[in-house]
DNA sequence: GAATTAACCTACTATTTTAGTCAGGAATTC
DNA sequence: GAATTCCTGACTAAAATAGTAGGTTAATTC
């Protein structure tokens, strides 16, 4: 099991505009130079967010892309979703076929697995990793540092005006990764 | 995201395991026939899970392979990490090389998500799927339609002693499955 | 002890997915 | 009208997946 660089690209671009979404839009060039990611390769991705009403784009001087919605109500499952078209489902394709006629077993347990797994990341939001202590500001120093001055200093204004407002953050478990957590699904 | 068939293949193989473990070995022919895979690629699949400790081998007639720990000690997580090798971790790789010199926030993101992921699936064990009511039973019924006549006696068998005790079954989640829910964990 | 069963092992192959490139067009701002 | 940025579709190389093939070794049964 893994997270597509796809997904993970996405998850992390997306991030990228929760932390300078008070400041504007963001555009795919800066994504891509700071992330090392292609641009093109980028736009496709984000053309499927767009389809999914994640983002919105922006055209012209000065656009970019902006969250459609807050990012409170964006969950890490969207996100992975849009991007990944996984249509097909169990080896038996509802009415089960596994040698005889009754539903096989496989089928229910993948379901109910899938489900929880999609719970699971439906509950994990984008702001609750926006609203970690020190994020935003990191974000910042790296982009003045990459020459993303504009956006930097629109977004510093943001900071200063108190608009990244530290709330709840979620549990954050330090622990070392283990050679398993990356297996599962860091690919 | 999506779990390759390697980890749905792996994990339907040992829940049929679990299932019939009470009444000796099971066939990876059985497997093959039953769930319609090759058998040669369950071959390649069990020699990892025996190799990472879930399964044990039995040579000869009337072998097969069993369950290495009580169905109850085995969870998703050990099972899909046995079969699938990802082993190469975030764009950034420790150092963080996002352009400057400082650890990207990505990193934190991925290891705290995965991390997460991780937990979510080590708490669903074997177990948990198997004593759901009416899974053994379904299970013996499928059984004997396509022939497995000898381990259907020998769980049958089982059945009426009360091996397969009806414990606090897990939540089972009926709703109908979305198309959201197969793209996130059903490939 | 010969035949059978079934695990165990290694190398090869076709297909699919991923990740990326390229080449352009359309809206917007200055 | 020139620059900027989104937007689109078609193509491509590399990697992972899923599957094949052909064999060896250990235990059991007859």
């Amino acid at each position: 099991m893994r997270l597509s660089t796809k997904g993970r690209y996405s998850v992390t671009a997306m991030l990228d505009l929760a932390i300078h979404d008070k400041a504007g839009p963001v555009t795919l060039a800066d994504i891509s130079q700071c992330q090392g990611i292609s641009l093109s390769y980028l736009e496709q991705l984000f053309a499927r967010l767009r389809k999914s009403g994640l983002v919105k784009g922006v055209r012209g001087p000065g656009g970019g892309y902006r969250l459609a919605r807050p990012a409170s109500e964006i969950s890490i499952a969207e996100i992975i979703c849009s991007v990944d078209e996984n249509v097909d489902v169990t080896r038996c394709k509802g009415q089960g076929n596994c040698q005889d006629g009754s539903k096989c077993l496989t089928h229910e347990l993948w379901t109910n697995l899938s489900t929880k797994l999609h719970e699971f990341l439906s509950g994990i939001t984008l702001a609750q990793f926006v609203e970690r202590p020190g994020i935003p500001e990191l974000s910042l120093q790296r982009d003045k540092k990459i020459g993303r001055f504009i956006l930097a200093k629109k977004q510093a204004a943001a900071i200063n005006q108190g608009v990244f407002a530290v709330s709840k953050n979620i549990n954050t478990n330090e622990r070392a990764s283990t050679g398993l957590v990356d297996k599962v699904s860091v690919r």
